[in-house]
RNA sequence: AGGCCCGUAGCUCAGUUGGUUAGAGCGCUACGUUGACAUCGUAGAGGUCAGCGGUUCGAAUCCGCUCGGGCCUACCA
């Protein structure tokens, strides 16, 4: 349809198809298009606009890091979805922001000051704080800039940290209120204690190896019998040094062997400590000799089992990993690992080692450090949150929240419904610190700021917690602490729930678990409707990328030698759900091929439509009128246009891709722009050619737009009349969708004939070995099975089909004899050359697909003749069977004839002898 | 110990609720620079869908077992 807007009437824009340069060159124009956008505020989102929201949260990557590959997927899908979510008119948010990341970032600077000869201790907390902050600053442009190589559509003027004071102070409102309910209590209990760190770490942080140990089989007296000769139980354990901190001795209730010992007690070696027998059922009588040492203060299960039997716990390893003094004078200051050693030899020397053997077993890890975690007992905030798991679990069950793929549902209602008490507080110096102050004599005022606090303890005699809290309890406050909450602002009240969530599946639990149990928590709403968890990205061979393999592939390097575009198809194509993402450069290169054909594609459009003054974009076309080809292509595009969102829409940015890129490449490069050349040179015009091919272009270029941002828009405000469709910028241009007037299923079917036919000739003139400019007479003729629809379709196209095929003469009708033939989509193509014979070679061809056709009738008439297929079977699928058969049988025959044999239908025993 | 995922062409992977002849990209082979593109075009070779058994008229697809690979969770001292 024509616009009120003429052909004519607008400028031409200054960018024309003689500017576009032969060369493809993502670098020309990516970073200038990154900048321009900025400058006109593309991206910058507007409260209230009228528009329906759409809103995604970065996952925050960490302030002082560098973007990975992995961040590199993220951000492109999360721009991707925000891209196509603005065409649509949606009012799109993506929000960025980066998290302080407290112990990796506090460990930089740390060894940082390491090589400056001082440490953080010497510094001292406000110094050392001071330092943290201008290594921030100076690193925390990076995260944006990188971003932006990529073509992040993100609105920064919304940018977040999670130490700003917008978030710190909705860290600590959190905080309070947790602790007013209840949630959030301090107490001495079990922790995973990082020697090296000097914090106190959640069991998330945790990492079990599999390592090589040894078992060591101690003996205790029991008490009361005779210290030479008397009764002696056995014990194994992997740690003997714990036993400096025995306090009693477990059996299994049932177990025969030990149940004499109720009421008794063993004494401890070395320290002569009195160890009462205790029956628990944790214990397992097949392990070692059924009998377990019990260490209250370094052992998470011992710990419990103290408990039950109200045994005391002593503290024989320090927060330094060093022995303390109740390890006594032999062993106090010694590192756990010295004192093992010690211990041992001294049970060798007092005759109390019985045996050592080899064990391999499971022990925790700091994964930061690296080191092995030391369970003790300190003194820590930890955070109740079983109820806040329980709605977690109810949100994905009811279906408020989807987890993709949903394979991982299971695993996060596994680990919700095991979920152990949070521990909170970490003894470090950059995070958020604790909102809890204690009065000289040691009570303790949680309060929103120094000032409530002294109103509630009555004095500003007042000190500070000096612990911070986890880094993950601010980012878990992310979706609605980045827009305002604890107050109800108009950004808060316009986006909160977000939307989509992207992120990697290994911060399931660390990130995205905590964000919906606050979520729920806090605002009574889950904080997005949907997670996509992405696999992890590796190297073309599949092995994860790290450090020390070398094997790692830097997003700004890939995007200085491919472009942005490539990086992004790539990493998009490649986003099959619950996969891994194995990152081939070779695969970027084919996809940065793909830009060099859109930017070729329009480059031929632009050149020879130049005097055409039609070949304008349009905001909509009638299809009234046109020729075959064109209908084909409006149909064809309608079609993609109808598969994209839903695809995206389901995360399926593989196959958005996929569908993309060959319709782009196969249907419109390689066959319309093909079938316009003839129209477009006036050999044999058609109506409407120049405004088709414009048109196309135009709503390829808007559907490709979210994956390819930079090329797409490069290559569009070169198209004459694109300002119709927006003024300014594809990023704002509607996303195309079906037009249901376009869809033209006769012109389809008979394009798909004819590719098929051109194809076929394409195919006999190479087996024929013709030369490309050697000339020939084509004769088509339908077979008796094709629709008559077709015959005349292809009688219509007949130029077009010898122009595709470098045929002389397109003629309808039989095949005469001696040509090479063959029957394809119900049409027998005949190719008349004159050549005395066949060779030997061709001959073997055309015998060898005889007789797989032969194979292939047999195989179709003995299901034909399948009563339970016949009788159980859709009649479509019947049907489809039968109309093959017929076909293949007419193929029978014409191959036969080009073999000049006198094969004939149905006559398959005698083929393929030759 | 439990749970999850994967095994399809030389490589990396798609493959909708089971349904005609299992696809793509890269790589490979042959030919080709016709005025968009050699970052290209045309044609082609290449697969017992890990193995075994079952359900079914029909299985890459559903079920069971086996083998191989990966991941997550877990208090065996």
């Amino acid at each position: 349809m024509e616009t009120a807007v003429s052909g004519t009437s607008i400028p031409e824009t200054e960018k024309t198809a003689a500017e576009m340069d032969k060369r493809f060159d993502p670098q020309s124009y990516e970073g200038a298009w990154q900048r321009r956008w900025a400058e006109m505020g593309v991206f910058r989102v507007e409260v209230p606009s009228g528009k329906p929201p759409f809103c995604i949260m970065i996952p925050p990557p960490n302030v002082t890091g560098k973007l990975h590959v992995g961040h590199a997927l993220q951000s492109t899908l999360q721009d991707l979805l925000t891209r196509w979510r603005r065409m649509q008119g949606y009012n799109a948010l993506w929000l960025p922001g980066t998290d302080h990341a407290g112990i990796a970032t506090q460990l930089m600077v740390e060894r940082h000051l390491v090589t400056e000869g001082t440490s953080r201790r010497e510094l001292g907390r406000a110094a050392f704080l001071e330092r943290m902050w201008a290594w921030k600053e100076q690193y925390h442009g990076n995260i944006r800039s990188q971003l932006d190589l990529l073509g992040a559509s993100c609105d920064w003027s919304r940018e977040r940290f999670t130490l700003d004071e917008g978030l710190s102070r909705a860290v600590r409102e959190a905080f309070v209120r947790l602790y007013n309910e209840g949630l959030i209590t301090r107490g001495e209990y079990m922790v995973n204690w990082s020697p090296t760190l000097g914090t106190a770490v959640s069991d998330l942080e945790v990492e079990t190896k599999t390592v090589q140990g040894k078992l060591y089989h101690i003996a205790y007296p029991v008490e009361g019998s005779d210290p030479e000769n008397g009764e002696r139980i056995v014990i194994a354990t992997t740690r003997p040094e714990t036993m400096l901190g025995d306090t009693g001795v477990a059996y299994h209730p049932e177990d025969e062997r030990y149940r004499h010992l109720a009421g008794k007690a063993a004494v401890l070696p070395l320290v002569g400590r009195r160890l009462p027998f205790v029956a628990d059922t944790v214990v397992d009588k097949e392990f070692g000799t059924g009998l377990v040492k019990l260490t209250p203060f370094h052992d998470p299960n011992d710990f419990e089992m103290g408990r039950r039997h109200g045994l005391p716990g002593i503290s024989v390893i320090g927060l330094d990993g060093r022995m303390t003094a109740e390890a006594g004078p032999d062993f106090a200051g010694l590192d756990r690992f010295e004192a093992r050693a010690k211990v041992v030899e001294r049970l060798r020397e007092q005759g109390f080692l019985v045996k050592v053997e080899e064990h391999t077993h499971n022990v925790g890890h700091s994964q930061r450090s690296g080191e092995p975690i030391e369970p003790l007992v300190s003194t820590q905030w930890f955070c109740d949150v079983s109820g806040m798991a329980r709605q977690a679990l109810d949100a994905v069950r009811d279906g408020r929240l989807v987890l993709k793929p949903e394979s991982w549902v299971k695993t996060w209602e596994h680990w919700l419904e095991n979920i152990k008490p949070w521990c909170i507080s970490r003894q470090l110096w950059w995070g958020h610190q604790i909102p809890a102050w204690y009065t000289e004599d040691g009570r303790c005022f949680v309060a929103r700021d120094a000032a409530e606090a002294a109103a509630l303890a009555g004095t500003d005699r007042l000190t500070q917690d000096p612990d911070v809290l986890d880094t993950w309890f601010s980012s878990a406050l992310w979706p609605f602490s980045t827009l305002g909450w604890p107050e109800e602002t108009p950004d808060l009240r316009t986006f909160y729930p977000t939307d989509v969530l992207i992120t990697g599946f290994d911060i399931l639990f660390f990130w995205v678990a905590r964000m919906v149990m606050t979520g729920l928590h806090f605002t009574g709403d889950v904080p997005f409707r949907s997670v996509h968890l992405t696999g992890l990205v590796r190297d073309a061979e599949g092995v994860k990328m790290s450090k020390t393999k070398g094997n790692v592939l830097d997003p700004a390097d890939l995007v200085a030698e491919y472009g942005a575009d490539a990086v992004r198809f790539t990493l998009a194509s490649l986003d099959s759900p619950g996969r891994d993402i194995p990152l081939n450069p070779e695969q970027i290169a084919g996809y940065r091929a793909f830009g060099n054909k859109i930017w070729n594609a329009a480059r031929f459009a632009l050149s020879r439509t130049q005097e055409l003054p039609d070949a304008r974009v349009r905001p909509e076309i009638d299809p009234e009128g046109l020729a075959a080809p064109e209908r084909w292509i409006l149909s064809r595009l309608s079609r993609v246009a109808a598969e994209i969102d839903p695809r995206f829409e389901t995360f399926r940015f593989d196959e958005a891709c996929n569908r993309l890129y060959h319709f782009f490449w196969g249907d419109l490069c390689d066959w319309y722009i093909e079938l316009s050349k003839p129209a477009l040179s006036g050999e044999a015009p058609r109506p409407r050619v120049g405004e088709v091919l414009m048109t196309v272009l135009d709503r390829s270029l808007r559907l490709l737009h979210p994956i390819m941002p930079f090329l797409t828009e490069e290559v569009w405000q070169r198209l004459p009349g694109h300002e119709v469709i927006h003024p300014e910028t594809i990023c704002l241009a509607p996303y195309p969708r079906a037009e249901a007037a376009w869809e033209d299923p006769e012109a389809e079917a008979g394009m798909d004939v004819l590719i098929q036919v051109v194809t076929r000739v394409r195919g006999l003139r190479a087996e024929l070995g013709l030369p490309p400019k050697a000339k020939f007479d084509l004769h088509l003729s339908a077979a008796a099975a094709a629709d008559a629809a077709i015959g005349r379709f292809l009688d219509e196209q007949a130029p077009l089909i010898a122009f595709l095929c470098r045929a002389e003469h397109v003629v309808s009708g039989a095949a005469p004899e001696g040509t090479r033939r063959d029957l394809v989509a119900g049409v027998e193509v005949a190719l008349a050359v004159e050549r005395p014979e066949l060779s030997p070679e061709e001959r073997q061809r055309l015998a060898k697909e005889l007789e797989k056709l032969a194979a292939d009738i047999a195989r179709a008439e003995e299901r034909l003749s399948n009563e339970g297929f016949l009788a159980k079977a859709p009649a479509h699928v019947v049907e489809g069977g039968r109309a093959k058969l017929a076909e293949m049988r007419e193929r029978q025959a014409s191959l036969g004839a080009s073999l000049g044999d006198s094969a004939s239908l149905g006559d398959s025993a005698s083929l393929g002898q030759s």
